[in-house]
DNA sequence: CATGAATGAGCTTTCATTCAT
DNA sequence: CATGAATGAAAGCTCATTCAT
């Protein structure tokens, strides 16, 4: 006997449901970002996740570990969709210095899409060394290795100034845009974090010492 | 006639009351800095704050309003005490570029000499907003604000570039060095924070079109 | 279309439900009647209520706000049990006197059945104006206002002397009995407190000028 | 060699102290009563205690066992000082009505002459049995047994009707003239308790079926 | 004797997690 | 699979009592 289900409309009910399933973890997701955002992770209850989700309490439970598991898939997933959604328009181009003002650039609209995420990423993230162990650690190491890799091909390339190790200039930048997020997410004004990309980009760039481009096509 | 007991030896007798109370409250403060720093402040009971501190958990209440009041304590006085030390040092110079440079010093040395302060710092003082309310924004403000003065006056000294506004140039600045920091803090490795000084100052100097100075003594 | 849960196996479910939580919720507040008649309120630990309940510690939060509720909740209860039995058998007879008298029968019946009961009421609705506030007020007022408009009534109908404001004479029956109430709960002695009725009538009655009426059936 | 000081000026120092020993007892006790009529016993905090008494929170233990001491001293000097005061005065006529008229607005005058002490009386003496054990039995016990006496002599003198057993009546008398002190305690109004007397005295002595007496001169 | 800072046991309450339905 | 009522461990805080000064 066959264990697992194989046959033609097994196979078809089997995705039915893998997609209910993962439409629910979607949700309970979403809920926890929510909740997680109006709150913080700690003063956040699980039933706030669950409300916020449209499930009970226990259903969530059924689709993670725990409470930690559920900010640990948010910081993962995020991550994902972030490099899913950006490497191939960042590495579109060949230039090191171009690439770095579209990585800035895409990092500003990114988080600036939806500020729930983004106080999670800026508030929570920061907090979880103790619980969350390498988790976070992993979150913010792939940024700065791309960020790093991108720096040290810009020296290589001649466009960067080679007198700043490149993993050390990889923290400096990561942490000059990482501040204008916290700031767009803690102000209480209301503008769009993408409107900062110029200078951001122009701040970055030099510090960097790279040659001034203008943004668009030129003759 | 002395209205209280004001008498020398009454007066020696509440002098040195006061001192053993003062040091007690720092043995606690001290206490708690070590307990949120190994825990994360959300962690941390109470009573490891007293086990690390050497008193009983009660003691605490003696000193203190509660748990939260201890942090933002933390938060006030290294503030104080981080102006009261570089206040003079750093505006001991006229050029902006120069006071940039010693701040970004002042930032890397004080932290580096503490690395359970930084920790907290780093840590928990993101994570506060949600509860502290205000504190924790008054502590940024003063920061970002002192930056953005050094900032606009570098610019009409002509020593800064003028097309980075320098609200939005503080913060990304702050950022940078803040960066470091972290790094520092959540790095196994063992090395000097203060040994970042400068890269960073070249990082952060280079990014507001600063000229280069030589640090040292030229030829 | 219905909006809600509503078929008829819904509302029977519903039903059900209820049906167990107001189960609950009696077990609990019998609970806590043993545990406050056995220590007093005050030494009562919650968790002592949730032992006597048969539920666990944390169960009773979800139930009631907080231990304070507890009491209140207990009052206003048996004083409605006490109207809702009383009512119809204290008021099916004409004459004030003989509404008194039944009054006082009813009293002394009632608190004699249960006599944990019994001892909360004695004990600790006393005790209560200092953290109930309101709440023991409005146990007393209820009970003294009754009282004191049968009075008025009897003084009308003539059968009680007019020369004892009713506010007055109200406070005055009611003391009396209640200590007889008091002193039943403390004593070791096992009578039964309906016992006292008849004594308790006479002194009642006499106290107001009544005329004496035989209690049975006459010749 | 003498155990003890002996000696004349050994005495009279012994006596000076004894004499401050005492006054220092009764601050303490002075305060007991404000504190615990202000907050109630268990809501007072010994803290209170001292701060009303003037003196610091471990004087008080080197003149009471513990908290519990405070209350049962108070009960028990009010008691001495009640019958000190009364006894006098109540036995100083023959017959028992008459007694018992001069015992009810003893009562009513020396309560109301303290509304602090009347609260501690009405409000903690009954939420005592918990945890002074037979100290607050005790109390009633002298009030009662006195009273119950009392109505006896009454109906063997042919005064009262002796339809109704000296203890039971001794407890409706007892309770009936204590609702008046607990009310005027918990009454907002501002009334003189004493002012009860002639109202209280006609209810009492009624209903022991006494004749009526007029109270002042008559014609 | 008097002080009052310090103690730490003990309380109420919260909430992540489980599991019978 | 989903539910949500129930659990009970855990933690912040209070305050009666002690004891070094």
């Amino acid at each position: 006997m066959d264990i697992g289900s194989t046959s033609a409309r097994d196979a078809a009910r089997d995705g039915a449901r893998d997609r209910r399933r993962d439409e629910k973890r979607e949700r309970i997701l979403a809920g926890a970002i929510e909740a997680f955002a109006a709150h913080g992770f700690h003063r956040a209850r699980v039933s706030d996740v669950a409300k916020a989700a449209g499930v009970a309490d226990g259903t969530i439970y059924l689709y993670f570990e725990n409470k930690d598991e559920l900010l640990a898939r948010i910081f993962e997933q995020t991550l994902d969709r972030f490099w899913e959604r950006g490497e191939a328009y960042v590495y579109g181009v060949e230039a090191a210095d171009e690439q770095l003002g579209r990585l800035v650039e895409l990092h500003l609209k990114f988080l600036g899409e939806n500020r729930n995420l983004a106080a999670v990423f800026q508030v929570d993230l920061r907090h979880s060394p103790h619980f969350l162990g390498d988790v976070s650690r992993r979150i913010f190491r792939r940024h700065l290795d791309e960020l790093g890799a991108m720096i040290e091909r810009g020296q290589e390339q001649g466009v960067f100034a080679d007198d700043v190790p490149p993993a050390e200039a990889a923290k400096l930048v990561f942490g000059a845009i990482d501040q204008l997020v916290t700031s767009w997410v803690l102000s209480r004004r209301n503008y769009r974090l993408e409107s900062m990309a110029p200078v951001a980009q122009r701040f970055v760039l030099r510090s960097l010492g790279a040659e001034p481009r203008s943004d668009g096509p030129e003759s």
